[in-house]
DNA sequence: GCAAAGTTCGTTAGCGGTAACCTGAAACAC
DNA sequence: GTGTTTCAGGTTACCGCTAACGAACTTTGC
């Protein structure tokens, strides 16, 4: 907001105004049809060895830029998928965007991001101008849209692979875990483990639908055992270690008897892990911790959080194969359901018995 | 060979032809010629309320999406801001990302992220690949780049905005720190504060030029002092605080005189504040500790390391208020420069006196 | 030796929109 | 009434590239 810590200078640039380098251009400087030079750059169709290099050279020599727009409308192929994902700044879209490249990296195809911010409007802004690009293929996290958006895609006739989670009915194929089941496990391994006054911490529910469904998964495996969550803290936002410490120590003031508390994500839980560790706490003989994400940062910490690994990189890649397999052809069919292992990390914040 | 003859496949679920849609059709379900569909659907010319009104029930009964690739040939106007950045998986290009997302939403302007995984040969192939969409602007890290890449830049003829860094020769406009400056400030203060062996702890910095041009005015302002740094420690890959510790155990191993420690990044830092913790060593008393980057995370831990806040979200705005006002018109020229201030975060880790 | 079968390249006709221009009717001026 | 605007919308000609077809030339088969 200071405008006084901003220097702001001019330079001038000899920037030689030119119009935009077409196929004409290379083809007249190389002698050929435009249609060759097409070829050539694409590597497609018969062409001799001597007019391919008289091409490239040319190409190369005037730094021409193909027009993929103009190749796209021609071929109606667009090589994009479009990617769409609540938000780059937790820890869990950026796995899940390593594990998409590194499958697209291998084919033609290139992802394009767009974020929603959690919100379901957005997300239908950004799938409608996604869409507007033709794109090969839609990636998107969750099962729950709005109705103009499953309209869209639905239409759109094109592959679409919901992410992140399994627990729901999908517009095409999925790929991701099962929240709920990862909240039963988790709540089997504690009560197994003697913990019996738990306490959950996590987001505000109503827009994070994968949490809902731990939670949900949770508290319905405790019931089986006849236990309750004793207490609950939620908060809004994005997630840090700051909150994590102040929801601990509130939900501990408040609900002094808990043995365990459980937090909808690494992040909170590794702040509630300072918090208790600070207290003067016997981690995990007094009180017992998890999170969930199995995210890598973990491991820095004196004691390993629990927790139960989302198969993030492993979603991403699945999605992508999917994508990519259905657009070479290498895959028929649509539908296709993938239902990855969630992976408890037991560390050493359960306790062992 | 007549039109109409051609293979439509049908779509099960719905069991409507799924021959994409255009302007034609929407035009003929609401008895107005293609041009005025196209102008109610850009809201631009004149249109009375009584057809705009047709048009729009018409567009959107049939779920009309249009094709952007076919709008950008005729128009040559593409509403897409190239941004191409070496990772998101650390926490710097997400917050450069939000910055660039709050400016550009405001905007008709959509942007599309590459990601360079710090290697100039792939920052090359994704620039190419970008501009072959014919951006409307060019946002991307650093200042280094391959000559090709530089090339392509130059005849680009689009505005192109360097972010993150403004020590170096620009092609266009820059919006940045003054890493080697930061290194400075930070060094002054950790000599005022009277420390005087200290150790380096960060990437090898081969392909991080922003981290070398920090330790080249870190050291700089050190020999000023007439102090050199006494050791050093590298690590290859991602940051985790796991690496923090482990580097802060062999470069103290190495040499226990230290009493400072300054990380290349938060991450590290943060991992050598629980090592030092826990090894019982007194923070700042008897060693020292900054990182950079003014991670949100850090307030979590006990001691908040010093730091330096590098003004990414800041950098993400200014570098998309450029591109969108330059595209707008309302900002004209090129190679404009905005050197934005390091913060200095003094934290709990630099003793005062 | 000549027809059949490559090989290599050019020609034509769009892809689905939009810019620029044009038209007919109503509104307004004098 | 005639001339001039204004409004609302239609026509036409591309944008830069590629699919499909075809033509010229060379090679092969027997």
């Amino acid at each position: 907001m200071s405008g006084d810590d901003k220097v702001i200078s001019i330079n001038k640039n000899t920037g030689t105004a030119k119009r935009p380098l077409t196929l004409k251009d290379v083809s007249i400087a190389s002698g050929v049809s435009e249609m060759t030079v097409s070829r050539v750059l694409r590597n497609r169709g018969d062409v001799s060895d001597a007019t391919r290099a008289k091409v490239l050279k040319a190409a190369k020599s005037l730094g021409y830029v193909p027009n993929k727009i103009a190749g796209a409308l021609a071929s109606s192929r667009v090589n994009l998928v479009a990617v769409i994902i609540p938000s780059l700044s937790n820890m869990v879209f950026p796995d899940v965007m390593t594990g998409i490249s590194e499958v697209l990296d291998d084919s033609p195809l290139q992802p394009v991001v767009g974020v929603t911010n959690y919100s379901p409007e957005r997300e239908e802004q950004v799938l409608f101008e996604m869409l507007s690009w033709r794109p090969s293929g839609v990636i998107l996290a969750g099962l729950e849209h709005s109705d103009a958006s499953v309209a869209m895609l639905k239409s759109a006739s094109v592959p679409v692979v919901e992410i992140m989670d399994t627990d729901g009915e999908a517009i095409d194929a999925v790929v991701g875990i099962s929240h709920r089941r990862a909240g039963r496990e988790m709540a089997r391994q504690i009560v197994k483990m003697g913990y019996r006054q738990i306490g959950f911490l996590g987001t505000k529910m109503s827009m994070d639908h994968r949490a809902r469904k731990r939670f949900e998964g949770f508290t319905e495996a405790l019931a089986r055992e006849g236990i309750e969550v004793v207490d609950q803290e939620f908060y809004n936002g994005g997630s840090s270690l700051a909150k994590g410490r102040e929801m601990s120590a509130r939900i501990l003031e408040r609900s002094p008897e808990l043995d365990f508390l459980y937090y909808s994500n690494d992040m909170i839980a590794a702040g509630g892990l300072l918090h208790l560790q600070e207290s003067g706490i016997d981690v995990p003989g007094q009180i017992g911790l998890a999170g969930f994400n199995g995210s890598e940062f973990l491991e820095g910490f004196s004691l390993q959080v629990a927790t139960m690994d989302a198969a993030r990189r492993d979603i991403g890649r699945e999605a992508a194969r999917i994508i990519a397999e259905r657009s070479d052809g290498s895959l028929q069919g649509t539908g296709q359901k993938i239902e990855l292992e969630p992976r408890l990390q037991m560390g050493d914040t359960l306790r062992r018995r």
